[in-house]
DNA sequence: GACAACATACCAACCGGTCGGTATTTAATA
DNA sequence: TATTAAATACCGACCGGTTGGTATGTTGTC
């Protein structure tokens, strides 16, 4: 695109808070257009309709969280088990401020849609699974390196990380806090810690 | 309630299944009354509102859950562990059916609702920390028949189960099947194995 | 005949989406 | 470089249908 369009990306980045506070069904056009300061002419100029949007701020988010992840500093570890601690490190050190401000944008909107938008549901899983082969290729490499040979797969593990963020982003929104997420993630890194530090018989050659 | 309302127990059942399958906020009252096969005067007779009809409809959950949990096999072991590895074997084992046959009503309301709705909030969490509560006396009678000291507590391993089972339903619904879901439950099962066949220096006493 | 349990008809507000029009850039041409 | 044509970006009134909710019944039971 030669010139970018400011209506666009006001939309696409006021969508991030209106679905993160109040879901995707309940977020209107006028919701959204209101929050971005724009018409409903400028929002269906750029999105063909209320769905059409929902997939766009799905891949967007994609854009801009692996941007963010990319350049976070965990990723400067030598180790690539140290890379993976680090990752759970720092998921738990940006729970801060309000949930709107630290809950995933496609955890929440899969959960309404995945019946009704097939569109949605795959940009939504599009947008996990990518992430999660970001951690799967750091988790596939501390395997290689401690000579790891287990019954689950880099694959397997790095979607259950995915798993346990988004199951701990719900019990914060059931509690109306971040501290029993970041319980969540505790766990999980100790889970981790016990695979790589004690094997079972036969899983480590 | 001398005489039972048998409209008010259609309303709450069919709830069940159209909250699970397009989500709280999608969900209209008219979908409800026609999933019911029950009127709207019938509805608004027996629930002051929507939201309090998701308050009594997360109660009814509750009711619901517990007793279904209550009555399972895995309830029979004498060894606590194996109740807790059991419990989770079951959940694996229920995974059956379409997506909105085995997810989490509560889970799924808390999600849109956690920052318009106090009262269905409060609900949610009542359900789904009441029903880690039943995990919670399972974890601590393990924690206490195998001498277990540990820096986590039965309550946090408790309430960490749930939030597995909650990203476990989010990541079946973006992936539109239960596969990835048992994947994170066989997870949780080997990092409380873990835990408990493994414990780390001083972690036993 | 009082009262709970429904049914029916209806309402104002809001929903996603359309439409005719305007302002601003860009591109082609002379 | 001036003129113009075409494309894009945006505006806001408007539309038919749906929303949660209400007002007014009717029916069956103690």
């Amino acid at each position: 695109m030669v010139r970018p369009a400011p209506a666009r990306d006001k939309i696409l980045n006021a969508t991030f808070t209106v679905i993160r506070t109040k879901g995707y069904s309940a977020a209107s056009v006028d919701d959204l257009c209101a929050a971005a300061g724009v018409t409903k002419g400028a929002f269906f100029h750029h999105f063909a309709s209320k769905d059409a949007l929902g997939v766009a701020v799905a891949q967007h988010w994609s854009n801009v969280t692996s941007g963010f992840f990319a350049g976070a500093p965990y990723k400067q570890h030598s180790d690539p088990l140290e890379r993976v601690l680090g990752y759970l490190d720092f998921r738990r050190d940006i729970l801060q401020g309000e949930l709107p401000d630290f809950t995933c944008l496609v955890g929440t909107m899969v959960q309404e849609v995945h019946q009704s938008s097939p569109a949605i549901t795959a940009a939504c899983d599009a947008s996990i699974s990518g992430h999660a082969e970001t951690i799967e290729a750091d988790i596939a490499q501390a395997m290689a390196l401690y000579s790891m040979v287990a019954t689950w797969t880099a694959k397997s593990l790095a979607l259950h990380t995915q798993a346990v963020l988004q199951g701990a982003f719900i019990l914060a929104k059931a509690k109306g806090g971040a501290a029993i997420a970041a319980d969540s993630i505790d766990h999980l890194k100790r889970y981790i810690s016990l695979l790589f530090a004690n094997p079972q018989p036969g899983e480590r050659t």
